[in-house]
DNA sequence: GTCATATGCAATGCGCCGGTTGCATTTTCA
DNA sequence: TGAAAATGCAACCGGCGCATTGCATATGAC
């Protein structure tokens, strides 16, 4: 998954998902400089990751945010950080004692 | 940087080094599957994402953590979430009036 | 000084990823 | 119904990413 957030495209999509609310296909590919084709070839690897969702409305689909998965990620690297600061406190602490 | 942590393997040095603290090259690729010539890549593409650095002690070369980005990347997700709720919480407003 | 340990450097190989192109299919609207 | 709009499907391709191997270099221990 954060692979998936690890593309340039991909972290632009969910940028716009973000700030402009759910859209469709030919909506995102207009704000990109790539094809339609390989807009959706990066939300179905959004889509795999769980961080989007499609809905079918009519001819078109649209896309939105599907934030729990951006919530796990965020909540590890607090948990990476958080030990990471423990181990060098109690490093510190054997070196002063 | 989200790229850098996209790898199974960069992920895993980078729990191991929260968990157990600072750890030499030999000492990482002793818990890993791959070549000691990988693991100093991934660290290399670890250390240009500014989430490791390295310290050279003697013949070794001691990597540790480096917290700062992560908390970068932390906060950037923790902003796209909420910017997302808001816009829901917009559109569900617009859909009520 | 010599040997083992820890690391550095370089060349090579291969699979997957990101992108495109061409065409088919579905749905809307006049 | 028929044309245009939105999307789906499939084949293809170039490059870069991950990993290995072989050898060179530096450092510590005896």
């Amino acid at each position: 998954m954060f692979a998936a957030l690890g593309d340039e495209t991909r972290l632009a999509l969910v940028a716009r998902l973000s700030s402009e609310g759910p859209l469709s296909i030919t909506r995102l590919t207009a704000g990109s400089a790539v094809t339609r084709q390989a807009i959706t070839k990066h939300l179905d690897v959004l889509a795999t990751a769980g961080l989007v969702s499609d809905v079918r409305r009519g001819r078109e689909r649209i896309w939105e945010l599907e934030p729990e998965q951006m919530e796990m990620a965020r909540a590890y690297l607090e948990r990476v950080s958080k030990r990471w600061d423990e181990a060098l406190d109690r490093l510190k602490q054997f070196v002063e004692e």
